[in-house]
RNA sequence: GGAGAGAUAUCGAAGUGGUCAUAACGGGGCUGACUCGAAAUCAGUUUGCGCUCACGCGCACGGGGGUUCGAAUCCCCCUCUCUCCGCCA
């Protein structure tokens, strides 16, 4: 959420900026400044009334002690009270449409991001250099299938499209991946976290991916009376909301945590025939970072889980850039994201291996995470996250760019001590 | 799955319709006194949210609703915790 008194003092920058992600807020700001100044007015005409009501609350007992007659007194009370309890109605019923639109609204983005788009991500620096081969390179559901280290049919017999298998070989390399992962960021002081898979309503809402995106996540299937539960599209979502309603001391910051997830994501309609294999699919294995700062820190912190995405990619031996988005391309609670993609032969392009993201406040207002500071104040804290790494990407491009003229896949020197071996035959 | 008990501030906990939420009482934390310093002792202090330029005012006793002039207290629904029994990897 964004600060409602930012909104009430600067209207026309919030919806320049909010401009600048392709969101025009014209509408959303107008109402919400409307139900604000309606809430304002019904708040201070109910709590003056409430003021009278506890005043004469107390003396109440006080003359019945003394034995006067307090029937007058109850007449004025009554009505006094069903004034009140109507304006606690509306109140409540403006409330619920002003937090509605508030949730709404994305998150501000950075001032330095470019407006626009992916055609406005701008490339800010490159590592190593694009494999050239000297055989006709094989795609990476070739080359897994042939090796036997993805089973993509009964993937699909099991669980429908979007659904595969690591086997053998496959499984190992995939494991490989998340343990040199989950050894370095422990090696970078950061505590690993496991979580529950299944989380409830109120963790989409405070990393912001609801109430607008909730179609995207896997509900499970729940009685009339019992709570809702959808899968966790990344373990972002949990660990978020790991301090949820929760004030931190300064001294208690920053919070460094990863957790290792599969991630379940319904990817309607975004299939793309140039995203075969294991690309896109409805469940993928990550590695998440988030961290939890002052928010003085949260800008170092940003470069900081950059810079770690970029060396789990280095340190596979990938050739890679580092792409800072252009506002319309960050997601909607985000200020600033970096993403780091790599070079995926078959697909001609540079692919997505990591998302390094700054929400600064926006994800804790929504969940209420604040700080007491040395002084006493209380403010809220910045969140960020990152992915460091997802595999899904890695791995068919680790096959892709590590293939032998023969089919075989030499392993990255990180990985051997994981998996045994050099090379994948 | 069955039965029962419970949820009050940083923690334990009292309060069962008004004059104890300026939340008793106890512990912890912080500040000060005493001390070379510490312990002990003594004194003081210590919840959050909203509205307001401010003085102040309002709200919150797990969450939501109801009864009442008035609810921590009575009624209904939900969530969570604990105990016992059953089942179970």
């Amino acid at each position: 959420m964004i600060d409602i008194k930012y909104i009430k003092e600067n209207p026309d920058e919030v919806i320049a900026r909010l401009a600048k992600k392709g969101k025009d807020a014209r509408e959303d700001i107008e109402n919400i400044l409307r139900l604000d100044g309606e809430r304002r007015a019904l708040i201070a005409e109910t709590e003056a009334m409430k003021a009278e009501q506890n005043k004469t609350n107390k003396l109440i007992p006080q003359y019945k002690k003394e034995g006067k007659d307090v029937s007058e007194l109850f007449v004025r009370m009554k009505e006094i009270s069903n004034t009140t309890k109507e304006n606690d109605a509306k109140l409540k019923a403006i409330d619920t449409e002003f937090k509605s639109w508030m949730l709404g609204l994305p998150n501000l983005p950075d001032e330095d991001l470019l407006a626009g788009g992916k055609e406005n991500n701008q490339p800010l620096r490159y590592y190593g250099e694009a494999r050239t081969f000297d055989f006709e390179p094989k795609n990476h559901v070739d080359l897994c299938t042939n090796l036997g280290l993805i089973d993509y049919e009964r993937g699909t017999k099991l669980s429908g499209s979007g659904f595969w298998i690591y086997r053998g070989m496959g499984a190992r390399l995939e494991w490989a991946l998340l343990n040199y992962f989950i050894d370095t960021h422990i090696g970078d002081g950061y505590e690993l976290v496991l979580v529950p898979h299944m989380l409830g309503y109120e963790c989409g809402l405070t990393a912001g991916q609801f109430p607008k995106f909730q179609d995207e996540v896997y509900w499970l299937e729940t009685a009339e009376d019992e709570r809702r539960r959808f899968m966790l599209p990344t373990a972002e979502t949990a660990l978020v909301s790991l301090h949820r309603d929760e004030i931190l001391t300064e001294a208690d910051l920053p919070r460094k945590y990863i957790s290792y997830t599969p991630c379940f994501r319904r990817e309607a309609g975004s299939y793309r025939a140039d995203e075969r294999g294991m690309v896109r699919g409805h469940q993928f294995n990550k590695v998440e970072m988030v961290q939890y700062t002052l928010p003085e820190q949260s800008d170092a912190a940003f470069e900081e889980l950059v810079g770690k995405a970029e060396a789990l990619v280095r340190g596979l031996g990938f050739h890679f850039r580092t792409v800072k988005l252009a506002a319309e391309d960050c997601s909607a609670s985000m200020a600033r994201t970096y993403d780091i993609e790599i070079n995926i032969p078959s697909m001609n392009g540079y692919k997505e291996v990591s998302s390094v993201s700054n929400a600064r406040d926006y994800q804790a207002r929504r969940g209420m995470m604040r700080v007491r500071r040395a002084d006493g104040r209380i403010e809220y804290m910045h969140t960020l996250n990152g992915s460091g790494l997802a595999t899904s990407r890695v791995l068919p491009a680790l096959v892709e760019q590590n293939q032998n003229a023969d089919g075989s896949i030499n392993v990255p020197e990180v990985l051997q001590k994981y998996i045994g071996t050099d090379i994948i035959k």
